[in-house]
Formats: C-alpha cells, structure tokens, sequence
RNA sequence: GCCGGGGUGUUGGAAUAGGUAGACAAUGGGGACUUAAAAUCCCCUGGGCUUCUAGCCCGUGCGGGUUCGAGUCCCGCCCCCGGCACCA
C-alpha cells in the first residue's frame, strides 16, 4: 500500500516518447468491466506487470497501458435487471475494478487510460467506420443474418459457436436483415499470407486463423441449364470433370423455383425445400444429419464432357459458400459417393491409382487420393496436379469457366440491434439516399437516461429526437441509422490509441503510432484466437493502406495464457467454485497472490487454482523477509537447524549468479514459473549459509546474494521487494538500481560431476576438474570404486571396452563388447 | 472426419541443443524447538527386490524402431483437451 501511494505520487509508471532509449509496447487484453475483476484477468495482467517491470529494470521505455472494453450487451441486462442506467452500472464497474488493478500493484500508466464508451473515444471508432466507408470496405445488404434471440441483435459469424451465441448460449436463428458488413473478404489473402511473418505468435493460433480464413484452390465450371443458362459450380477437383453425374443445388438456389415451375416435379421438391428451410441452423448443420437429396427433372449439361446430368437438390449444399452449386463426382468424393449410392445415380471412375486397381463393383469408398485421368477425353493419361492446371486452362480457353480462389471467411456483420453500443454514423435521406455523416459532425452521440426494456426494438430506435434528423447533404428532415457497432469494432483499433491518448482532433497521432507501433507483446486469453485477434490484423491493414499507421501488423509477439480452473473446472458462480482476488490479496497481500500465480503453471497453460499453493507463496515471501533483514516474523526463536553439507561462499556466489542468468533467461523466454522456482532455489541457500558460524560467513557475498535475489525477485512482488531494498539502506526504486548483471567466471564451477555409466547406465559419479580431457575423464572413470568392482582394473577393463563416449564435464558412456 | 496441443510421482509442474528423469513446490510421514499448539528448522516422500552403513531391477499413455545413450527423434496405436465441421 505505502509504495503503490509512493508510485502513484511520484508518477512512476507514466511514459512519454523518448527516442533515446528503446520502446517496448507491452498490452494486455482490455477487460469488459463486469463489475468484478476475476482471477484469470489477475493472472493475464500479473504476466504483464512482470514483464513491464523487467523490460523498466532493463533500461526500456515501457508504455503499459490499460483501459475499459466498456461497450456491451451486460451493462443492457443490468439495465432491465436492476433498473440502472447502463451507463451509471459501467461507470460504477469502472471504478470499482480500476481500484482493484491498483491493488495488485500493476504499473499502468492510468494517464492513458481509455474507455470505449465516452464520446472522446467512439467519436474515433465512428470515424473509422467513416473510413471504411470512404474506401469501399463499409457496405449495406439484406442477407440471412445469424439472429440470437436472446440477446435481440444478429451476430458476426466468428460469434456463433456451433450453432449457439457465444455470449449467452441461445440456438441462433436466420434471419434476413438489412445489415452494415465490413469487406474483411477482401483482406483474406493478406490475413491469411502474413500469418508467415507472425513468428512471435503461438502456431496454434496462426493455424486457427488460417482455418477461419479457409482458403481453397480450384475452378468455377459453367453448366449450361436446361435453357441453356449458366450454373457455375465451384470445385477443387477439376480433373474428375469427366466424373460428375449429377448436380446439387442448395435449397435456396435461386434456379430451383425456375426449373420446377410448372412440372410434376413442383410439388414434391417445394415440400423438400419447406422441410430443409424450416430446421434449425443447428440441426442443419449438424454431422449427424442423412444427406437427403430430391431430383429436379431437370438436366445441365457438362461443358467439357458434353454429357448430360440430371439436376438434384441436396441438403447439404450450402448456398453462402461458393456457388451454391455441387457437381457430384461419386466416384472420387466420399459425401458424393455416399449420396449416389443411397439414390442409386451412377458412378464412374476417372482417376486411377497407379496400379489401376480400381473397380467400380468393388468400391466401398470414393477414392480421393490424387491418381491419373482416366477416360477423361484429351485429358486422359495426366496426373491430378497436371490434370487440374490442363482443365483449368481448357475451361479459360473456352469461355466454359474459370480458374478461381474461394475463402471460408465471410464479411464482417458489425451491425448490432442494441443501445449500449457505438452509433453507426450513417442518415437516410429520403432524397438523397444513405449518406455518411460528415466527420465534421462527429461523434454522434448516444442518447443517456433512456429507458432499456427487454425485446422490442432497441431504445434508441424508439427515440425521436435520435432518429430525427437533417440529411447533411439536402439538409431535408431524414432518420439516423440506429443500430449501434460491434463492441468488437470498438476493440480493433484501441492499441493505436494508447499510443496517442490524448489528441482531440486526431484519432492518434502519426508521430506517436510511429514511435509506438507495434505492440511488442500481446497477453490475452485463447478466445479471442478468430475474433478480436483477426478483426484486429484487418483494421490495422486498412489503417495502414490509409498510411496512418506504419505496421502492417498490430502485435509482434503474441502469448495466450490459459484458464485458471478450480477441481479441474472452469470458475463460474454456478459451480460455487470462485475465488474472490480481494479476498487473496486482503488476507496475504498482492505480492503472494502474484507470486502463486506466477508459479504455480506456465503462463500459456491452465493453472489449478490451490489454497495450499497460496500458503507457499506466502511461506517463500516470510522466508526472503526474515533472510533479508535477519526479523523474525512471528515464530519463536533457537529453533535453528544445520547448514547442510557442500554450502560454501564460493557455492553462495555461484547461485547468485546463475539464478542471475537463469531468471533473466527465464523472463526473456517467459517461463515465469521456472524463473519463481529459480529464486526459490536462490533462498534456501542463502537461509543454509546463514545457519554457517558467523565467522565462516561472507557479510558481502551475503549482501550481494541479498540484492542479487531482491532485484530479480521486485517483478514478482514489487511491493515486498522495494520496502526490503529500503531496509538494506539503499534509496530510490529497485528498479531504477537496475537488473544485475551476471558474471560468467562466477558461475563456473571449477570441479565438476560427471556421471559415469556402463552401457548407458549410471553406475558412479565421480567429482572431477572442469575442462579435464577425455583421455583424463576415462582414466578416473575406470579408476573409479564402482566401475573396478564391475569391469575389474587396469588392462582386464580395458579388454572389455568396445568404446567410450564422452560429454565434456557432463558424462562418460562405458560400452562393453559382447 | 480434418487440424492443433497434450499424456511424466499422491498433486501442480521441471528437464531450454538426444546425455544424471522427477528441479521447485504442494501433500503425507518422521524428528528438533515448545508446558502445549501455531510458526520455524531438519530429514524422508515413484514402484519393486535384496544379503538394507550398500546395491539391483523396473519406471515419462501402449507397441515397435534408430542410437553408446530416448521423456526428448522415427513408425504404428490408445486416451484426454481445444478449434473447425456436410466448405464441394
């Protein structure tokens, strides 16, 4: 508490740009003020905090900021639950968990702090929208949207999780709605190909992305329709061409209502198409759905084969991706193959493995695997490969197709049917269509102290004076547009303005991004791996396209830290098995809730929360305590033990140095619960040589062990650390005396132990001078106790060698001969 | 199904470049100090065996392999976790 006032006063923690020492961008994830910090937001910013605190002790210029993800659905529920203002209950939140952060003693530089949902800040992300509009990557369209019905808005297809909202659950509806999209589609190939640059990030999450992003290499091919109309059909498997014996449309193919008109036909496939279109998403969806299938009556031509093909409806076909429109090769695709089989349509095989096994009467399966063309026309005798680049080249020559890219990804829905969120800047003038509001205008402001209700419209389409307006162009009465941003628009650019926080006129400064840009490390949760994280890579691609921001990339090394979980379970209140952080740090203090979690699990694994693990944490802290300054904390003294054997100064010194190195190392590689065990080591050597006769003891190899351990130990517990550096009578910050330097020749040991084995078994160890030769090595080794009794001595030994390995002052392989 | 990550003592975890498996903790046990308890300090804490001041065998999910030597590399399985999921 003392030094937390001391820091604050002092302004400590606060940055400016200073060219004349190396910046280190530290962020982590921006927190959703629920009310109440959690302990995995402890544990994602107690990360950071060493890092920052060991990057500062380092000599960088740390910007370490943090702010309030402020917008969100929550603070609406809240609202209709407790009869707040969603803006007093985010406020209040707010305020609450910014005392908690303090608490920790986390070095934020608060003059930065950044809030979302204040006007100085969505003023900004509405101009971004405004941005996006200007270069053709903000657009309206009615499309079947996924509807939550909960949460009374549509989702972005990231926020659907197997068919539910992520946020609370609920099965997800479609819906078709007029809805703002953001073209992230055309961003894809860039999404997707600089992921090769992101060597800082997790693999996971780079193949994550990459999964999302879904791109796939093939070929749009023309059918002609019965009157002759194109069907493009998208495949990745050009050279089975000569396979296809059916089509498959999806059920919302708009060519469907076009072929059945009039026929036998009609009746039937209208009832199909009803069946399909009333299921769910999730049970459309879902693996465990039968492909079911109905013909048309109609018939398409195949372009390259000229053969004719009955038209079906399927399912399975998924208008949104590609076409909308399958051809059926059942011959080499399993689904395909599947489907044939079950409506009796005929299979043919064109690809053949090389040893032409294959047999239509025996096949149980499609076969997939690349082969050769066979009766395939001209194409007959080629590989696949070779196969798909000919008949892409033959359709393009033809006028019958084309070579073609298609991504999984879909654009970015940002449009929210919700109040507690960033208004759209965008009016509807009777005459002058949809027009942008002028940047001049900015921001447009959220309408407080409406009143929320459950379902309905939004409040702020109910609200008059909102909605009613002029249009900026005719100066006309017109109507706001009253969907509000995803709070995820809200959370793509912020890193850019933590840079730059205080500009009024500009969203951030070009000098400041510059000095800034990237960030260097980014902590969050695995989460956000398709959502914020992605959403984030494109704004800051557009951004730098405008030439506002130099990184193509926002985050250079990225680290996402696991769930703390209880029993094995994930914290919830339902379970009853939360931990309260105030509760931790009220009983023991910020500095041994920190150090447990820093210990207890690497930072990119779950941690298992455990009150015993605490009390460790706390013993290990009381121990440094009474090493440092010789108090006694509470226990009763003349219970002392014995120093245990081999503690020496030199021994003393040693360690010193290597858990120097060791932690140093450890931070740079972020194996912050090594670098804890290392310091662990560290003190209870120190509390052995202090149990030597005080006349064998070193009072400044002690002192330098001392400040060595409390430097590397103040980014775990700042607050423990910084008061004991006062009580060894040093002044200013631990920090400022800056991380200590380890010396090589300290940590040399001169005799070292090697292990000696027989045939790769340990048999001895034997205590030897550094840097002794092989031929030295092998002589103790053989002369050794253990290795006489079991290969006898001198030459009768020696008989017996087959050979002999040897790992400079680590270990000596004897190997026999047999 | 596909793609990732993982499987090490009673538990959390360590072993960073193929070289002493189990560091550091937690738990449990024993001891010291104490009238007693707490706190503190010391010792032990993977399994089995034996001739027990010492030593042997087994052991990193399972089965093979490479190597003087494998938790680590290769092949084939099993299980757990995460992501995607009829994507043509």
């Amino acid at each position: 508490m003392k030094w937390q006032g001391i820091w604050r006063d002092n302004e400590t923690y606060v940055v400016t740009e200073d060219p004349s020492k190396p910046k280190f961008y530290l962020l982590e994830m921006f927190p959703y003020p629920s009310g109440e910090l959690h302990v995995g937001h402890v544990r994602n910013y107690t990360i950071g905090d060493v890092i920052s605190r060991y990057k500062r002790a380092r000599g960088y210029n740390v910007l370490h900021p943090m702010g309030w993800d402020s917008f969100g659905l929550p603070a609406e529920n809240a609202a209709i639950d407790r009869g707040i203002q969603p803006d007093t209950w985010t406020w209040n939140n707010i305020a609450h968990m910014r005392e908690q952060l303090k608490r920790m003693g986390f070095t934020y530089d608060w003059s930065r702090e950044v809030t979302t949902a204040f006007p100085e800040y969505y003023k900004w992300t509405q101009w971004l929208f405004l941005l996006l509009y200007e270069r053709g990557l903000a657009y309206k369209k009615t499309a079947p949207a996924n509807w939550c019905p909960k949460c009374h808005t549509v989702l972005a297809n990231e926020q659907v999780e197997q068919g539910k909202c992520w946020r609370c659950d609920s099965l997800v509806e479609r819906r078709s709605m007029d809805q703002w999209f953001f073209k992230i589609t055309d961003y894809a190939e860039r999404l997707l190909a600089d992921l090769e640059k992101l060597d800082g990030w997790p693999e996971h999450i780079k193949i994550m992305q990459a999964n999302w992003i879904g791109k796939s290499e093939g070929a749009e091919i023309d059918f002609a329709g019965p009157d002759g109309e194109k069907i493009p059909v998208f495949t990745t498997r050009q050279d089975t061409i000569y396979g296809v014996t059916y089509l498959v449309l999806a059920p919302e193919h708009p060519l469907v209502e076009k072929i059945i008109q009039g026929t036998e036909y009609e009746a039937p496939v209208r009832a199909f198409i009803d069946k399909v279109m009333r299921m769910s998403e999730i049970d459309r969806t879902a693996e465990t759905l039968e492909k079911e299938g109905i013909f048309t009556g109609a018939y398409a031509t195949n372009p390259v084969s000229g053969d004719q093909v009955p038209i079906w409806i399927g399912n399975y076909v998924i208008y949104e991706y590609g076409t909308g429109a399958v051809m059926g090769v059942p011959g080499h695709d399993e689904r395909d193959f599947h489907f044939a089989r079950k409506y009796g349509l005929p299979i043919k095989i064109v690809i053949q493995n090389e040893d032409k096994s294959l047999r239509l009467e025996e096949m149980e399966n499609a076969y997939v695997d690349p082969g050769i063309m066979v009766d395939s026309g001209k194409f007959t005798g080629l590989g696949s490969e070779e196969g798909q680049a000919e008949v892409t080249r033959f359709l393009e020559e033809n006028g019958m197709g084309r070579g073609k890219v298609t991504y999984k990804m879909r654009d970015w829905l940002i449009s929210r049917q919700r109040y507690w969120g960033a208004p759209i800047p965008v009016i509807y003038c009777p005459k002058c269509g949809t027009v942008p509001v002028p940047k001049e205008d900015l921001p447009v402001i959220l309408p407080l102290g409406l009143k929320v209700t459950s379902g309905g419209p939004s409040p702020l389409a109910r609200h008059e004076e909102f909605v009613n307006t002029t249009c900026p162009v005719c100066g006309e009465g017109a109507r706001r547009e009253t969907d509000t941003m995803d709070t995820f628009v809200c959370s793509s650019w912020y890193f850019f303005r933590f840079a730059s926080p205080y500009n009024t006129d500009v969203a951030f400064a070009k000098e400041d991004v510059d000095y800034w840009s990237p960030v260097d490390l980014y902590i969050g949760g695995v989460e956000h791996a398709v959502m914020h994280l992605l959403y984030a890579r494109f704004i800051t691609k557009v951004l730098y396209d405008a030439g506002l921001v130099p990184a193509e990339e926002p985050f250079q090394n990225l680290l996402t830290q696991g769930m703390v979980v209880r029993d094995g379970a994930k914290m919830s209140k339902s379970k009853g098995n939360v931990v309260s952080p105030d509760e931790i740090v009220g009983k023991f203090g910020a500095d041994v809730m920190r150090v447990f979690m820093m210990f207890a699990a690497p930072p990119e694994r779950d941690l298992e929360w455990s009150d015993r693990g605490v009390e460790g944490a706390n013993r290990f802290l009381r121990r440094v305590w009474r090493q440092v300054t010789g108090e006694h904390t509470g226990e009763q003294p003349g219970a002392e033990g014995a120093p245990g054997d081999g503690v020496s100064t030199e021994g003393l010194l040693r360690i010193a140095h290597q858990s120097i190195k060791k932690v140093s190392e450890d931070l740079e590689r972020l194996a912050l619960n090594t670098a804890v065990s290392q310091l662990m080591e560290l003190s209870n050597y120190i509390g052995r040589y202090q149990r030597l006769p005080k006349d064998s003891q070193s009072a400044d190899a002690l002192e330098e062990a001392k400040t060595a351990l409390l430097k590397l130990l103040s980014p775990f517990a700042p607050h423990m650390a910084q008061e004991l550096w006062e009580k060894l009578g040093y002044s200013g910050t631990i920090e400022e005396a800056g991380w200590p330097e380890y010396d090589q020749a300290t940590i040399a040991e001169r005799t070292v132990t090697v292990v000696v084995q027989v045939n790769g078994k340990v048999r001895d160890r034997i205590q030897i001078e550094a840097g002794s030769s092989d031929e030295e090595v092998t002589d103790r080794a053989l002369a050794s106790e253990r290795i006489v009794k079991l290969l006898g001595e001198g030459p009768d030994a020696r008989d017996k060698i087959a050979k002999v390995v040897v790992v400079k002052d680590k270990l000596v392989n004897i190997v026999t001969k047999r």
